[in-house]
DNA sequence: AAGGCCGTGTGACCTAGGTCACAGAACCGG
DNA sequence: CCGGTTCTGTGACCTAGGTCACACGGCCTT
């Protein structure tokens, strides 16, 4: 865990007895949007899926967790309650750590406020990268970039990609509905970017998946 | 500066020999998006907004800073390229402090670190509020929720917001364009939420304002 | 094997958002 | 006070994105 993988054995065990830790099955909530934070979350185990929900009932999500991940770092810090929900994808089990202990801890190891610093930033990094993909990318660019983020690199023709989401979710990700991106497959299919399989895709054309992910309309 | 608060004389004084100030004319560039990261920048005096271009050429503000905020933590901590472009809007003079000024700092003193560890949760918050609004938000409402943020609280009917920004600038903020801007405002003003005269918006409906602000379509 | 439940593909449609063009108002510098 | 630039409002369009409905194919369970 890189938040306290600098910790000495007695800070850590200091840290182990204060924490609890909390189990969840599929679908359950580890929190909810606008929930006053406690403390802190680390995924042991299992997978998270950090999301809101409009009030017409469709979904965006933020960003999806692992093991090792921590989540609520920001409520934390600022002192505002929770800006989305996290609903466990898998049974999931995280440690919960109250929020004066993450507080103190900081205080008095700057390698851990330090390594909180470094991921808030690239939290804040990738927000930057949603807001920029709603704000200007037609949807079959978003999954193009999907796709890219997704594939082994170096980039090869012929390479392959084993889709673990089903469209429906892939759409709550990519900001739009399972219909476009049904549609957006179809489309780089057409035009000999990729080819399928069941849920295997294959990238025919590298280089035109790369343009396109980056945004050039020219690739089309 | 919220930053820089807390440390005694000596320490600003070593800091202060480290420091370069760049000054600005309104419309010149702070930093481009993707450039290398090197210190962070502490705006003194003026306004600068940050914010991408799209190849397309449509623009999208993620946030605007006046004297006392810092720009660019993110890239700072994460050890990427700068996010997005900073322009001055007005002219501007901005702290350079190098990045391993601040880095040895955050180690020295856990309340700078602290400190930025708050402003980097806020900018989280902020981002994940215009990703919603993007997601979700028709533009008359994401115009609701800025004036809304604009007027003065307790907001009151009759209350007046004097229009800082033009339509276009105000587009680049809502992720739209102009024009759209233009008819949100004639729809708000049809439905009597607010009047205009010339650049001052009075709110003849707070209730309706917020209930709209809030995305709760029956308001309409 | 039959029935159910996903997940998927697709056609027909609707609507918000965006583009283009232009006219009038406001504003500014000489 | 004039001539320009900048800002604003609006009508006519176009298009991406979204909704609805439905059919098909798996796959699992009974």
């Amino acid at each position: 865990m890189p938040y306290f993988a600098s910790l000495p054995l007695n800070e850590l065990r200091h840290l182990a007895e204060r924490c609890t830790v909390r189990r969840l099955g599929r679908g359950e909530a580890l929190f909810e949007e606008g929930e006053p934070c406690r403390g802190l979350l680390v995924i042991a185990d299992g997978r998270v899926e950090v999301r809101q929900i409009s009030l017409r009932g469709r979904e965006q999500v933020f960003h999806t967790d692992g093991p090792g991940a921590a989540l609520g770092e920001g409520p934390l810090f600022d002192g505002g309650g929770y800006i989305a929900s996290a609903v466990a994808l898998a049974p999931t089990q995280a440690l919960f750590v109250p929020r004066a202990e993450v507080l103190q801890l900081c205080q008095r190891r700057p390698a851990v406020a330090l390594a909180m610093l470094r991921t808030l930033a690239r939290r804040v990094r990738h927000f930057a990268a949603i807001v920029s993909d709603l704000a200007f990318r037609p949807v079959a660019e978003r999954l193009a970039r999907h796709l890219e983020a997704a594939v082994a690199r170096p980039i090869k023709r012929g390479a392959g990609i084993e889709l673990t989401l089903t469209q429906a979710q892939l759409a709550a990700r990519l900001g739009t509905v399972r219909e476009l991106v049904a549609r957006a497959f179809s489309q780089l299919e057409e035009r000999g970017v990729i080819s399928r399989e069941r849920s295997r895709v294959i990238i025919r054309d590298p280089a035109r998946l790369t343009a396109l992910a980056r945004g050039d309309e020219d690739a089309w």
